[in-house]
RNA sequence: GGACUCGUGGCUUAGCUAGGAUAAAGCACCGGCCUUCUAAGCCGGGAAUCGCGGGUUCGAAUCCCGCCGGGUCCGCCA
């Protein structure tokens, strides 16, 4: 409801600015922003004071003159009162916008996008990506979460999102793989990805070194690229049974609906050769030997776009993957890590030589161990099914702790999403440019404000709710609002403070959708857990007087709606009880 | 060496894209609040020359330049 909001204050402050007739030459860039002293405040008077050489006090003060907002009847407005605070213009939200945010909220909180015919538009979104060739780590982990929670935001802004997992099958780790499962065998007692992760380490140790083994993983490769059929059969063996275990990762942490693309496809479809002969055409192209190699716009480091034994890359069987994807949505988003940083920009110009609008990309920055960097291959890593399990079971005991009367499998069902929503919120509320030295002992510190304590908020909620019925107390949606008087029954700051937060998800959803700032959601699930508990300190709901009661039930099943969803949001649930 | 990026109280972070009203939180620390809807909560306190130096500006944590420190990349790997 916010939006609306701010989009009345836009069109008030258009409308001042055409009739003060001094400043009706410039196009207006309102600089409307969210501010602690007012709902919203417009720094514009700074920029004419700039060009029209007076004092922006006066400038601000001149153009509140010119605001006219027509009363006449308390609904036709959401603003209550615009004034001049030195060269700030602020707006305040009136009781009308308090009430239409609850309406708003019961009725499911639609997002109404400021861009028509978003809505429906297409997305598809790459994360994690993880070579198949053993368990997430915690690296990979920061990947998903990204990915997931923005998949959830842009699904909720109106948009149709399918997760793409990008596989890379035919690079060396999987050869080794597949080399490797011909000689050890898988130890079955284990989830399938970390048997094929000790597979992929026992063989790198055999192949070290060793020219002839060297020589049959190539071979392996060579076969692959060309479809043999036999060594297909292995590969989808050993990819499918790492993949196996990975899926179940992704199912203990709340992601959804992967779809996985193999990358072999665009190969053997022809749709490789294609790009690369393209590019032949289109780009500037130079030759090393047999090899060839392109040079982009602004970029210093040349592109290798076909080995010397004619055999594909996989930045090129990359460029073919996001040809295919831009042309089946309207929007791609891949989510990488810091790494493929110049890979990204190199793709980015590629696709542009091939008249395909690049993808947006989110580029998170590394999470290594105090001990140093992760890396699979050494079995350096601390992996995400490891954290999952220490995590749960650290959330399994604080459970117990203060809530020793419910059954052992409420317990264990709480600590799960506890444990998970922590988790996820660690990593989530962090911005993806901030390098993360992951302390284990830190991340199962669940004490700190983070998930529990917005889950916290939730159940408090729900718990007003389940002690509201069986005295006969409905939850209604009369929010204490007189059409008539303009007058509300919510009038505690802290009511009016818990309204105006819920007021912002869709500002925030909205926002989110578009510069793709996960960590931003994170905040906002904070302060709207925030505003309820001190709402919930302040104001009684079941013992007020019976009008009173009646519409605060209302406004905790609201805030209980709100906390629930930006939780979902951010991929993590929400307990009733805890 | 070059490119990119991060550097905000003891610790972890928000604010930086589009410069503006006292730099905002959490953890830790100190003190207070459970005969009322869950204390995983609430209130109060101390604690920051926003890495350093210059510049642009009426105004800089925010923009520009230089330096220092951490990270990533610079393969006919993926």
């Amino acid at each position: 409801m916010f939006l609306e909001f701010k989009k009345e204050a836009e069109q008030v402050l258009k409308d001042a600015l055409k009739k003060a007739s001094n400043y009706d030459d410039i196009d207006p860039i309102l600089d409307l922003e969210v501010s602690n002293h007012a709902d919203i405040t417009s720094r514009i008077a700074f920029s004419l004071a700039n060009r029209y050489k007076k004092p922006p006090t006066a400038i601000a003060e001149e153009i509140v003159t010119q605001i006219a907002i027509d009363m006449t009847h308390p609904t036709d407005t959401l603003i209550a009162d615009v004034v001049a605070a030195g060269p700030y213009i602020n707006f305040y939200t009136n009781e009308f916008f308090l009430h239409k945010t609850l309406q708003w909220i019961k009725a499911g909180m639609e997002i109404t996008t400021t861009t028509p015919n978003k809505n429906r538009e297409k997305v598809i979104l790459e994360h994690t990506s993880a070579n198949p060739d053993g368990p997430l780590h915690i690296g990979h982990l920061r990947n998903a979460i990204i990915g997931d929670v923005l998949v959830r935001v842009l699904t909720r802004a109106g948009y149709d999102v399918e997760t793409q997992y990008y596989l890379n099958d035919m690079g060396r780790q999987i050869a080794v793989v597949v080399w490797g499962a011909d000689r050890i065998a898988y130890d079955e007692a284990k989830k399938a990805d970390h048997a094929v992760a000790d597979v992929y380490i026992a063989a790198n140790k055999l192949i070290e070194g060793n020219s002839e083994f060297l020589n049959d993983v190539e071979e392996l490769m060579r076969r692959y690229e060309a479809g043999d059929a036999e060594i297909v059969q292995k590969y989808e063996v050993a990819v499918k049974k790492c993949l196996e275990g990975i899926q179940a990762t992704f199912r203990l942490l709340n992601i959804p609906r992967v779809v996985f693309v193999w990358e072999s496809e665009f190969v053997r479809s022809g749709a490789v050769r294609e790009v690369i002969e393209e590019l032949k055409q289109k780009g500037q192209i130079e030759l090393d030997g047999s090899a060839v190699l392109l040079q982009l716009d602004g970029i210093e480091k040349r592109l290798v776009i076909q080995r010397s034994d004619g055999t594909s890359l996989y930045t090129t069987r990359d460029l073919a993957y996001h040809r295919w994807k831009s042309k089946n949505c309207n929007r791609v988003i891949d989510v990488l890590g810091k790494d493929h940083e110049l890979v990204a920009q190199q793709l980015a110009k590629a696709l542009e030589l091939l008249d395909v609008k690049p993808p947006e990309f989110v580029i998170f920055a590394f999470v290594s161990l105090p001990s140093g960097s992760l890396s699979t291959r050494t079995g350096r890593y601390i992996t995400a099914d490891e954290l999952i399990e220490k995590i749960e079971e650290r959330a399994y005991n604080e459970v117990d702790k203060r809530r020793g009367d419910l059954t052992e499998s409420k317990k264990r069902e709480i600590a799960r999403k506890v444990g998970i929503g922590a988790l996820r919120y660690d990593i989530a509320k962090v911005s993806p440019d901030k390098h993360i030295v992951f302390d284990l002992d830190d991340a199962l510190d669940i004490e700190k404000k983070g998930a529990p304590f917005i889950q916290y908020s939730h159940a408090r909620a729900c718990s007003i709710l389940r002690a509201a019925e069986p005295q006969g107390y409905a939850v209604s949606t009369d929010y204490g609002y007189d059409y008539e008087s303009d007058d509300s029954l919510l009038t505690e700051r802290s009511e009016i403070e818990l309204i105006k937060k819920l007021s912002m998800f869709s500002y925030i959803v909205e926002g989110i959708s578009s510069d793709l700032k996960i960590h931003r959601l994170g905040k906002y699930a904070r302060e709207l857990a925030e505003s309820f508990n001190l709402f919930y300190k302040d104001c009684p709901v079941l013992n007020a007087e019976a009008d009173l009661r009646r519409v605060r039930i209302a406004l905790v099943d609201c805030a209980r709606i709100a906390l629930r969803d930006v939780l979902a949001l951010l991929g993590i649930e929400a307990p009733e009880e805890m």
